[in-house]
DNA sequence: CCTTGATTTGAACGGCTGTTCAGATACAAG
DNA sequence: CTTGTATCTGAACAGCCGTTCAAATCAAGG
C-alpha cells in the first residue's frame, strides 16, 4: 500500500483545498481535523502534507485565493462615469459575487483571528484595498454633488456590511432570485446616499 | 490541597463566564480548551465542572444570556407612537447596546455553529424574536405612509446587518463617539426608508 | 470546638491532535 | 522492460482534549 492507482497531484490539490473549504466553513478552522480533511478526499493524513506545509498556511492559501479573485472581479468592472451607474454596478457585483462562493466569504470573515499576526496583516490589507474601491466611488459621487455623505468612511462601512448581509440568509432555493435581490439593494443603497 | 482559601461559588462562577466569554470571543470556541479557562480563572479544570456539565453547556449559556439581556432591553424602550421616532429609538438602541458588550456580540454570530441542534433552535428562535420587533416598526410605518419599503422583512435584515456591521470597527478610543456615531447611521436608517 | 456541607485539587481515563518519514506502489519516459 | 520520480500508506511521535472522582481542605452554624 502505498501510491493509488489514478493518483494525481492535478487532481488531489483542488479536492483537498475543496474539502478544506466545506469543512472550515461548516464547523470552523480550529474544530476541523487534517483527518477530517484526508477522509473527505479519501486519502490518508500523510498525504496532505505534500500539498500544504502544515494546517495554518492551508486556511491562509483559502483566504488569500478568495481576496485574489475578489479583487481581479472588481476590477474587471466597467468603469462608469456616472457615480451612481458605478456605485450601481459596484453593489450589483458584491451581491452576486459573494453569493455565489459563501463558503469562502464565510471563512474570509469568521476566521480571521485564526491567522498568525502575519499572515493576517496581509488579509487585512486586501480587505482595505476593497474598501478603498467604494469609498472612492462615494468620494468622487459627493464631489460631483450626485452624492450626500455625512462620512464617507463610515457609510463605506455599513454598505459593504449591509450587503454582505446577504449571505446570512440568502438561499438560492428562496423565494426571492438573485437579480430581484441585487434590484432591492440597490434601491437602498441608492437611497442611502444621493443627494 | 483542596477547596482554596476564600473560595465561593458566587465569586467562582461569574469569573468562569467572564473567562470563557473572553477566550471564546478572542479565539473561537472550538480553541479554546477548558484548561485555558481554568487557568484564566486561577484554578483547576476540574473545578470548572461544578459550574457546568459540560464545554457545550457552557457556550449556549453565554448566548442565552446575551439573547435574554438583549430581548429585556430592548422591550424597555419606550413606546413611541411616531414609527420615525420609534425606529429611530431602534437604531440607536441597537448600536449602543451592540457596542457595549462586543464579545458576547461575536460569540452570538460566530458561534452558532457550535451548538446542538437543539440548541441553535432556541438561539435562532430568539434572533428572530428581535428582528419581530423592527420589521412590526417598519410596517407600521409603511402603513401609515411614512415609510417606503419594498420588502420589509429584507429591509429588517438589512438595517441589522448594518447596524451590527459597526461592532466590526468601532473602538472606544477611535476617532468617532458612540453618540456621533448613532447619529450617523441613523441618519442612514432614515433615509433607508423614508418615503 | 465540632460538625456539616461547599469547594477545590490532583490524578487519571481513553481518545484525538498536527506533523514526520521510511517504505511501498503507480505512473511516465526512455 | 527498465528506470526514475510522483504519490500515497501506515505507523509512530509527543502532547493536548473533555470529563470524572475520591480525597483534602475550607467556611459557616450550632
Amino acid at each position: 500500500m502505498a501510491r493509488t492507482a489514478g493518483s494525481h497531484s492535478a487532481d488531489t490539490a483542488p479536492r483537498i483545498r475543496a474539502a478544506a473549504l466545506r469543512l472550515f466553513a461548516r464547523h470552523g478552522y480550529a474544530a476541523v481535523s487534517m483527518r477530517q480533511i484526508a477522509g473527505e478526499v479519501g486519502v490518508q493524513v500523510g498525504a496532505l502534507y505534500n500539498y500544504t506545509p502544515d494546517k495554518q498556511s492551508l486556511l491562509f492559501d483559502l483566504m488569500q485565493s478568495h481576496m485574489t479573485e475578489l479583487m481581479a472581479a472588481v476590477a474587471r468592472l466597467p468603469r462608469a462615469g456616472d457615480p451612481e451607474q458605478a456605485l450601481q454596478d459596484f453593489t450589483r457585483f458584491h451581491i452576486r459575487f459573494h453569493a455565489e462562493r459563501p463558503d469562502a466569504v464565510f471563512i474570509a470573515y469568521m476566521e480571521l483571528r485564526n491567522l498568525t499576526p502575519e499572515n493576517f496583516k496581509v488579509v487585512e490589507a486586501r480587505r482595505h484595498d476593497y474598501e478603498d474601491i467604494l469609498c472612492a466611488i462615494l468620494d468622487r459621487g459627493t464631489d460631483m454633488g450626485r452624492f450626500q455623505i455625512a462620512d464617507s468612511r463610515i457609510t463605506t462601512m455599513a454598505v459593504i456590511a449591509m450587503l454582505t448581509g446577504v449571505n446570512t440568509w440568502f438561499r438560492q432555493t428562496g423565494r426571492l432570485s438573485l437579480d430581484e435581490i441585487e434590484s432591492i439593494y440597490w434601491d437602498m443603497t441608492r437611497r442611502l446616499v444621493l443627494a
